[in-house]
DNA sequence: AATGCCTTCAACCGCGGGTGT
DNA sequence: CACACCCGCGGTTGAAGGCAT
């Protein structure tokens, strides 16, 4: 992904770039907007690395680079930060953002306090773009209990049933950070011992560069969430997820138990245990103790669900 | 093959709050 | 206190690839 995006990037760099930003137009008329370049990437990365982060206005001029504090700060923490965690998100934190949501609303910066590395940019965007779709398709507002009580009924106890074995596969972008920092320690390394630093940048950005064609080869489709995300439970998705349920997890289910209010948590509506309600809508159908929310997912299931629906391929396939 | 619409997401914008002088 | 500057947040935009016709 992250190949894709960068090369249309390049591409689409020397359009955008050269506009004014307001913070600073006045002064810096030579500022560059729109997607970053390798270049770029690759200053901002050392300079950090040296430096530390923050003081984003005075680390933008500090390491030369021609952007505003502003875009530095984004372009770190949403995109270069070695911890950002990129591709689709697994179930277990498509879960936690249903139900976060829920408590939060538009809250994408606490929000994503509990998916650790993800960003509230990423969160915001899969909200947008996927789950409200999701809510239009099923002729509800995403905000109104009834789509949450079909999340909570309906999608959330498949999304735990094949939690166990999220992953997220392919992440390209992980890998290109990778490269960037290694690279990165690799030319301070060799520039300290052999003092020929200039040289050095300039065959680092062509590996990075020659890297990244590669990947745009073989990155994969960006709109195929269900099966990149569930096809193959690799070490680090799985290290991850477990990381996410085990210490945010925690911390939330420890508010969950003060505030009992939660997307999981049984309604006072509903004295059910929430298992037998799961168990119940996983039967097909089945009763709830309030006969509206019944009534509306029994009308639910006649009238657009399929036996797919349990297959989460299925739901996405709907949008 | 050409065209146009749809989808995704990186990046930008405006704003409010915090902090320093 | 007033002002300027900075940071972070949430909403929005637009480029590019995907897909349908």
């Amino acid at each position: 992904m992250a190949a894709t995006q960068q090369s249309r990037s390049s591409a689409a760099a020397a359009a955008k770039a050269g506009g004014a930003d307001h913070e600073q137009t006045e002064h810096k008329p030579e500022l560059r907007r729109g997607p970053w370049t390798v270049d770029e990437d690759l200053t901002l990365v050392n300079y950090i690395a040296d430096n530390g982060e923050g003081r984003w206005n005075n680390l933008a001029r500090a390491a030369g680079l021609k952007r505003t504090g502003k875009s530095c700060r984004l372009r770190w923490l949403n995109y270069l930060r070695p911890d950002v965690k990129r591709g689709n998100f697994s179930a277990d934190e498509q879960l936690l953002i249903l139900d976060l949501h829920t408590r939060w609303g538009n809250r994408w910066s606490k929000i994503a306090q509990h998916l650790p590395g993800r960003t509230d940019n990423e969160i915001k965007n899969y909200w947008r773009t996927r789950v409200q779709k999701h809510a239009k398709q099923l002729n509800c507002d995403a905000n109104s209990k009834r789509f949450k009580d079909a999340m909570r009924y309906l999608w959330m106890p498949h999304l735990v049933d094949i939690g166990v074995a999220a992953a997220a596969a392919d992440d390209d972008d992980y890998q290109y950070r990778r490269l960037l920092h290694h690279q990165q320690a690799q030319q301070q390394q060799e520039a300290a011992a052999a003092g020929a630093a200039n040289d050095l940048a300039a065959g680092y950005a062509a590996d990075v560069q020659h890297a990244l064609a590669g990947m745009a080869m073989t990155s994969s489709s960006s709109d195929s969430l269900a099966s990149e995300s569930f096809e193959d439970g690799s070490l680090f998705a799985n290290v991850r997820a477990g990381e996410m349920l085990m210490n945010n997890g925690g911390d939330w289910a420890a508010q969950e138990a003060n505030q009992n209010q939660g997307l999981w948590a049984p309604s006072s509506d509903h004295d059910q245990s929430a298992v037998q309600v799961q168990a119940a809508a996983a039967a097909g159908g089945g009763q709830f103790q309030d006969p509206e929310l019944s009534g509306w997912v029994q009308g639910f299931s006649e009238s657009i669900i399929t036996d797919n629906f349990w297959a989460l391929e299925e739901i996405w396939k709907m949008q």
